[in-house]
DNA sequence: TTTAAATTTTAGACAAATCTAAAAATTAAA
DNA sequence: TTTAATTTTTAGATTTGTCTAAAATTTAAA
């Protein structure tokens, strides 16, 4: 059986290994769960020892097959509980992160499939991120999101993934619309948010906003 | 902040001194909790320390003010999810006790609310047993248990009052479920069975089984 | 009422998950 | 390439919740 801290590891691990394709390091998961290193170190031989990842001392981990199997489930639940808050019992989407922090953890695969197929099998969480299938996979879009893109890369917005109005007015005050050439110049660690010109024009964006505009990279 | 393991303890305290309305012993909850003597009385220190209940050694535990708000909060929590479970998803009332013992203990005042609303304010959960509203007020009950009917009473099942897994699946091979109607035949004196009819087709059932019948009659 | 049985508590130990402080290994800099 | 800085691991301690075995207390029985 797979404990609830076990869980919060290997899901950081998921996102970080999103980010660096390489391999993970102590000090950055150290950071993403607000903990320290000794304790990842703890922590990353008890992982090894089921085989949820492979682990080289000073050289950092990654993912086994089951440990990303794993972790994609606890992202998928995660999304869809969000659905759920916001769709069904109103919440705004930006109320209902540490409500799912804990749903996540809840364990029956009947309950996750009764509430996919409650929820209509959505393919987006109120955030705009993908929800993997009860397969894992997570659904094709030709279009990436702008939280997506590396420093230096740019495209042209081709979409919004969320429509509500006090969003749709944000983006005008930028200038942002259909076709806007936009280029990520930095992302700033500490709050994930990006530094990036819009027709050539510097400005400051959140990742909530960069989340939800879908971008076609030339 | 309360931690699970003194969540369960609370809920099993509540639990035991309905029955017997005096204080409540050491070894009863170590039962009820399927742990040991010793462990109780370690956590009930806990609890003491925590003003959760009221402790004498030796003498057994009850609730405090605040612990018996605390459980009451948990039941209400273990209640609405299992009709969310039931009217929503559409799990069988005898697949969603163990689901709801893991989403009882989500936090968060605004989500009850809010699920509570979404459900429409539900007085019963799927196995008959009263939902406290939020001021931790329990609905008046109407119902008695089949066992007190007279011979040639009848009237319709609104609940159980016993939960495990054996005599749910008991129950639905017998056909009863809420709202079935039953009529009571014969009550026999050498071992208090009751010859009955469930939707007018004649069954016999143990003493023990018409005692966790909750029945409600015209 | 004294003894025996049952219940409850204490003492000491253990696993999980965390921490601090110090040591070891790696990376970067002079 | 040797030294300094950074990163990672180890050693030892702590908290929570549990256990076994033994001691203390209460209850029941002779």
């Amino acid at each position: 059986m797979i404990t609830l801290a076990e869980e919060n590891y290997l899901k950081a691990i998921l996102k970080l290994s999103k980010n660096s394709k390489n391999s993970v390091s102590t000090n950055s998961i150290a950071d993403e769960l607000d903990t320290k290193a000794s304790s990842v170190t703890d922590m990353i031989k008890k992982l090894t020892d089921k085989e949820l990842i492979n682990y080289i001392p000073y050289r950092g981990v990654y993912l086994s097959e089951s440990g990303l199997k794993k972790a994609i489930e606890i992202v998928r639940k995660h999304r869809l509980w969000e659905v759920f808050l916001v769709t069904k019992l109103k919440f705004n989407w930006d109320e209902v992160h540490d409500i799912a922090e804990q749903l996540e953890h809840i364990k029956s695969q009947k309950l996750v499939d009764a509430l996919d197929a409650y929820l209509g099998y959505p393919q987006h969480d109120p955030h705009g991120e993908p929800i993997p299938n009860k397969y894992g996979k997570f659904p094709k879009s030709f279009s990436k999101r702008l939280s997506e893109l590396e420093k230096g890369s740019s495209g042209q917005i081709v979409g919004v993934s969320q429509d509500n109005q006090s969003f749709l007015k944000y983006l005008n005050s930028l200038n942002i619309t259909l076709g806007t050439s936009i280029k990520v110049i930095q992302k700033i660690d500490f709050d994930d948010s990006l530094e990036i010109t819009i027709d050539n024009k510097a400005s400051h964006i959140s990742i909530d906003v960069a989340r939800n505009l879908l971008i076609k990279q030339k």
